[in-house]
RNA sequence: CGGGGCGUGGCGCAGCUUGGUAGCGCGUGUCGUUCGGGACGACAAGGUCGUGGGUUCAAAUCCCGCCGCCCCGACCA
C-alpha cells in the first residue's frame, strides 16, 4: 500500500486527554478516528488490524472444531433509541411501550437465539458435541464509554457456543476453549491470566475471565503469587478467622457525637475498627430495600450482595428517605428496630461477638450487639471484598490486588436455555435429555487496543509481527534525486503484493522529509522498517530496522525481498520470528 | 442518572471578568530553497463564535432553555 493513497493522517500533536496509551496512539497513528462518544470508526490501517485479530480468533476456533455462523439481528438504530441499559442483540421479537411510553424493542440474547436453534437442529446424541461461533456487532448504550476501544457502545464480539450431551461433555469443551483462548491471546502477545468469575447472572457453573495485567483496568483481580490462585474481586472468598470468643454482654447504649463513619467510631471510642459493624443501603430494581451488614473494616461486595438477595438487575444505593422510612438513621444506623428490609449480614459478623453497631439515632451507638440475639438476618453469607495482604484462600501465601482488563470469558450455561427453549435430543438410551450449553465471548476491538498497550514505547506503537496491518514500513529517502531508489523501493512493494494479502507492505512515497518519514514509521508501528536510499543503496543494499529491538542492518535486496515474503529461513537469521 | 468542565477556521487554543470591526499556533494551497530524523522563506485561502430565545443602539462576551462532548461515581467483552 503506498502511504500517499492511504486513507489515513497522523496527528502531529497528542490528542489531549486521551488517558490510555493506546487510545492515544491509535488516534495519532490514524488507525481510528473518534465519532462520538464510544464510537469510532476504525480507518484502514485499524481495519487491517482488525481483521488479523479477527482471524486469529477465527483460526483457533477452527481448530478445536468450531463452526462459524450467522445470527440474526436487530437493526441498531432500533435497538439504540430502545435504550435498555444493557441490550443483548439478537432478532426483534416484538415492540412494546415501557411504562414511561417509551418505545421499546424486544430481542432475544444469543443464547436465547442458539437455544432456540438446538431445538430444531438438534435430535440425537449422535450429532453432540457441536461448537458454533459467530462475529457479530453488537450495541450498547454504555452509560459511560471510555478508555478509547476499551469501553465503546459499539463493537465487534465473537460469540462461541459449545453443546453437549452432558456435564462431562460440557467439561471438555469449557476446557478446550479455555485452550483456545489461551492460543488466541498468546499470539495476540496479551500476557493473560484466566480468574474465576461471577457465574451468578446467567444461572451458570464455571466461568473464567481471561485478564490483561493493566492499571487502567476496570475489574479488581485477586492474586496469590505463591499458589497461582486467581479470582475476579467480584467472587474472591477469604477465610476469616473467628474471633476469640467471649460471652455476649448485655446491649448498652453510648453517646458517639459526630462519629458518621467507622473511622471517627473507632477514634472515639477507643477500639479497633474490627470490634465495629457497619452498614451499607441498597435498593433492587423492583425498589426492596436491602440492608447490608459487615465489619467495620470490610467493603460490601456488590456482586456477592446482589447474588444474595437476587436482584439480578442490581443495585442502586439507597437514598436517605428510603433509609429514614425503614426505621434506621444514615450514619448510625443498624438493623436493630428496622422494618421492611432485607438485612443480608456478612458471615464474619455473624460470628463475631459484642460489636459497635448503629442505634439508629443520630449520635448514638450500642455496644455489645450480637448477631440472632439482637436482631435476625434474613440472610447470612460472605459479602466482603478481598484486601491486599488477605489470605489466600488456597494455602499459607497472602494476596495481592491487581487491576486487569478484560479481554474474554468462558462460561458454563448449563441447561438454563435449553430448558427453556426444549432443546433436547434422543440419548442413547432412548430418553430425551437436554442439550448442555456453555458460551465464550471475545471483543475483538478490546483486544486491538489491549495489543498497543502491551506493546508500544514513546516512540508509538510496536506491532507484534502476528497482529501488524503490514509486514514491514519502507521508507523510501531521495526518490526524486536517484532513480535508483524509487526503483528499488517499487520493487519491495511489489513483492509485498505478491506475496499474499498479510504480506503486503506500508510504502511511504510521500515526498516528506526523512525525519517526518522516519517518525510516522515509528508511529505506526510495522515490525520491519525498510529504508532505501542512495546511502543505503551505496552500502550494499536496504536497511533494515527491527522496530522491537531498534536494531539494524543493511541487508542485500534479496535477503529484504525473502523477509517481506516471509521465507523463515531468513528472517530467523535477523530474529527469532514467528510463523505465519 | 448524580457531580465537575468544555463547545470560537481542519486540529489545539486565546478572547468572555469590564459588550463596541474575531485573534494565535499547527495544519492546508501556490512558488522557491531544503532532503538520513517532525526544515525554511514569501504569498494566500479558510470562522453564521454548538443551538434557540431574551436583554441592548450594539452580544463570542450578559441572562434563560436545549443539544453535544470530556472527566469522576452505579455496568460489561
Amino acid at each position: 500500500m503506498r502511504l500517499s493513497q492511504l486513507f489515513f493522517e497522523t496527528l502531529r500533536d497528542d490528542p489531549a486527554e486521551a488517558e490510555m496509551a493506546s487510545h492515544r496512539l491509535l488516534l495519532r497513528a490514524g488507525y481510528v478516528r473518534q465519532l462520538g462518544s464510544g464510537i469510532y470508526s476504525l480507518l484502514p490501517l485499524g481495519k487491517r488490524v482488525n481483521d488479523r485479530v479477527e482471524q486469529i480468533i477465527r483460526e483457533e476456533q477452527d481448530r478445536i472444531g468450531g463452526q462459524e455462523m450467522e445470527m440474526p439481528v436487530v437493526h441498531p438504530a432500533d435497538v439504540w433509541r430502545a435504550s435498555g441499559r444493557y441490550q443483548a442483540i439478537g432478532p426483534e421479537l416484538g415492540r412494546f411501550k415501557d411504562r414511561n411510553n417509551r418505545d421499546m424493542v424486544l430481542a432475544m440474547t444469543h443464547e436465547e437465539v442458539v437455544g432456540l436453534l438446538l431445538a430444531d437442529v438438534v435430535s440425537s446424541w449422535r450429532q453432540l458435541p457441536m461448537m458454533v461461533y459467530h462475529f457479530q456487532t453488537k450495541w450498547r448504550d454504555e452509560p459511560r464509554a471510555r478508555g478509547g476501544l476499551i469501553r465503546v457502545r459499539e463493537f465487534v464480539m465473537k460469540d462461541a457456543y459449545s453443546c453437549d450431551r452432558d456435564e462431562a461433555g460440557l467439561d471438555a469443551s469449557y476446557w478446550s476453549q479455555h485452550g483456545a483462548y489461551t492460543r488466541t491471546f498468546e499470539r495476540l502477545g496479551l500476557d493473560t491470566i484466566a480468574v474465576s468469575s461471577d457465574v451468578g447472572m446467567m444461572g451458570g457453573s464455571l466461568a473464567h475471565e481471561f485478564m490483561v495485567l493493566n492499571p487502567a483496568g476496570e475489574d479488581v483481580l485477586v492474586l496469590c503469587e505463591a499458589c497461582g490462585y486467581a479470582a475476579n474481586r467480584q467472587v474472591a472468598v477469604i477465610p476469616r478467622e473467628t474471633p476469640a470468643a467471649e460471652d455476649p454482654l448485655p446491649l448498652e447504649e453510648v453517646s458517639t457525637p459526630g462519629t458518621t463513619t467507622i473511622a471517627s467510631l473507632a477514634a472515639f471510642l477507643e477500639i479497633p475498627a474490627t470490634r465495629t459493624a457497619k452498614a451499607a443501603f441498597f435498593v433492587t430494581a423492583d425498589g426492596r430495600l436491602v440492608t447490608a451488614i459487615v465489619r467495620g473494616d470490610h467493603e460490601v461486595n456488590e456482586t456477592k450482595l446482589i447474588n444474595a438477595v437476587g436482584a439480578s438487575k442490581g443495585l442502586r444505593p439507597a437514598t436517605v428517605e428510603e433509609i429514614k422510612a425503614a426505621g434506621m438513621e444514615p450514619g448510625y444506623g443498624s438493623p436493630i428496630g428496622a422494618h421492611d428490609t432485607t438485612v443480608v449480614v456478612d458471615e464474619l459478623v455473624a460470628r463475631s461477638p459484642n460489636l459497635v453497631a448503629g442505634a439508629n439515632r443520630e449520635g448514638v451507638h450500642y455496644r455489645n450487639v450480637n448477631v440472632g440475639r439482637d436482631f435476625t438476618p434474613d440472610v447470612v453469607v460472605d459479602l466482603t471484598n478481598a484486601r491486599e495482604g488477605d489470605p489466600c484462600p488456597n494455602g499459607d501465601g497472602t494476596v495481592i490486588l491487581r487491576n486487569g482488563i478484560e479481554v474474554g470469558n468462558i462460561f458454563k450455561l448449563g441447561t438454563r436455555y435449553s430448558d427453556a427453549f426444549k432443546a433436547t435430543y434422543l440419548g442413547e438410551d432412548g430418553a430425551e435429555h437436554p442439550v448442555v450449553m456453555g458460551s465464550y465471548g471475545i471483543g475483538v476491538g478490546r483486544n486491538v487496543a489491549c495489543v498497543v498497550e502491551a506493546h508500544h514505547d514513546e516512540k508509538g506503537i510496536v506491532w507484534p509481527e502476528e497482529v501488524a496491518p503490514y509486514a514491514a514500513h519502507i521508507v523510501a529517502i531521495g526518490a526524486a534525486k536517484d532513480p535508483q531508489v524509487a526503483a528499488v523501493a517499487d520493487r519491495l512493494h511489489e513483492v509485498g503484493e505478491r506475496a499474499g494479502y498479510w504480506r503486503h507492505v506500508l510504502y511511504d512515497d510521500r515526498d516528506e522529509s526523512p525525519g517526518v518519514k522516519f517518525t510516522d514509521a515509528e508511529l505506526l508501528g510495522m515490525p520491519w522498517i525498510l529504508t532505501v536510499s542512495p546511502r543505503s543503496l551505496a552500502a550494499g543494499g536496504v536497511e533494515v530496522t527491527n522496530r522491537a529491538t531498534g536494531e539494524r542492518s543493511t541487508r542485500p535486496i534479496e535477503d529484504v525481498e525473502a523477509l517481506i515474503r516471509g521465507d523463515r529461513a531468513v528472517e530467523a537469521t535477523e530474529t527469532a520470528g514467528s510463523p505465519r
